[in-house]
DNA sequence: CGCAAAGTACACTGATCTGTGAACCACCCA
DNA sequence: TGGGTGGTTCACAGATCAGTGTACTTTGCG
């Protein structure tokens, strides 16, 4: 059972208390007995739901992802003004921080599963192309020159302070800063400083 | 025992299987048995050596440490011009990223050992302030004003580069150059672009 | 009523993990 | 020559891990 588009209650459940365990003490160091007992569910129901743990890992960061996007895309709707929409996801990574304190889900669980056939690269993978992707078209649609530079820097700046975030050097007020600097450098002149030659 | 100065050539033959098979594979996805078989020594001799599977984390990302450190140290000295000096631990990461594709070892081993007790989380904090602290010490040296904002904003665009390694999106170079020309504007105007307000 | 789906209770397998005990061996040096 | 140091061999303890088998109960619905 690779996906699974409609899951029951206790499968949801069982989901949730295995977000919060993964993200929090990280996957190998979480069994799934631990999970059974956090949802209140038993074993045999998380193994007839996701069949492995594998799958649920699987499940999870799909999950996370999907939360995730929801958010940014809906900061970046929020915003009336396309040259803030650029750096809308540093807005959405300040609210999302207030919870999440112990880095990139994804960056982590690809230190945990080094094995690139594993599906959690995929996911993870995906997730920052498409972050990236979202720099390039928001910096596009509000006039920016030379986006895919521009979206490349802004992903490093976001990665960046999301990296540092567990070290608590309080790096992202001064990564948004920066951000909003180089989307203003690339819309008021040719394009962001420091590109030539 | 929690440190070691001097350690037998049995013992460093097994912390170097350790280095590799811990950043290859994860912390947690190793065993000691492991270790033991890829050093061709006995998993006694390994007890006898580190006491601890822990201790030997400990002893691999303080020797891990202290070979990036030792490397960013040749690489600001081979610098002649000072300007040059504050973006050299870029060019160290590109020459360490040669031989290292999985990312920041500290940051890895931050979400595999959650525990804040962990002798880990001292090691990887102390990495992360002695980087920024170096940049910042660069940057005064070099004339730049502002030295502390553009330390920190360094320090975002290098871990950023090294979190986003693992993915293949190749953000190093545009991380490096876009250092550089953070490094320039500090010299040429009275501060980083974007800092007042 | 009768059936099927969802979940429970619980024992259990086989593998793997960290860590230990104890006897033994090779070498160096006083 | 005789310890002492460093390493080996190998069995083993105790815990934990992912995953399974089976019989039972509950609930909703035709």
């Amino acid at each position: 059972m690779p996906e699974k588009r409609f899951r029951t209650p206790a499968g949801q459940r069982i989901l949730a208390a295995a977000e919060e365990l993964f993200y929090d003490r990280g996957i190998t160091a979480v069994g799934v007995d631990l999970i059974a007992e956090h949802s209140g569910l038993t074993k045999r129901t998380l193994y007839n739901q996701f069949g492995s743990k594998d799958h649920l890992v699987s499940a999870y960061l799909t999950e996370r992802d999907r939360r995730w996007r929801s958010l940014v895309h809906d900061t970046v709707d929020a915003c009336d003004d396309p040259v803030a929409a650029v750096t809308a996801p540093f807005d959405a990574l300040r609210a999302w921080s207030r919870t999440n304190t112990r880095g990139c889900a994804f960056i982590n669980a690809l230190a945990e599963l080094p094995d690139p056939a594993h599906p959690a690269h995929r996911i993870a993978a995906d997730q920052k192309h498409w972050l990236l992707n979202l720099f390039r078209k928001l910096a596009a649609a509000a006039g920016c020159a030379q986006p895919a530079t521009l979206a490349t820097r802004l992903l490093v700046l976001h990665e960046g302070a999301l990296a540092t975030q567990p070290l608590a050097l309080d790096t992202l007020p001064e990564s948004t800063r920066l951000a909003r600097s180089l989307v203003r450098a690339s819309l008021r002149n040719g394009g962001p400083e420091g590109t030539h030659r």
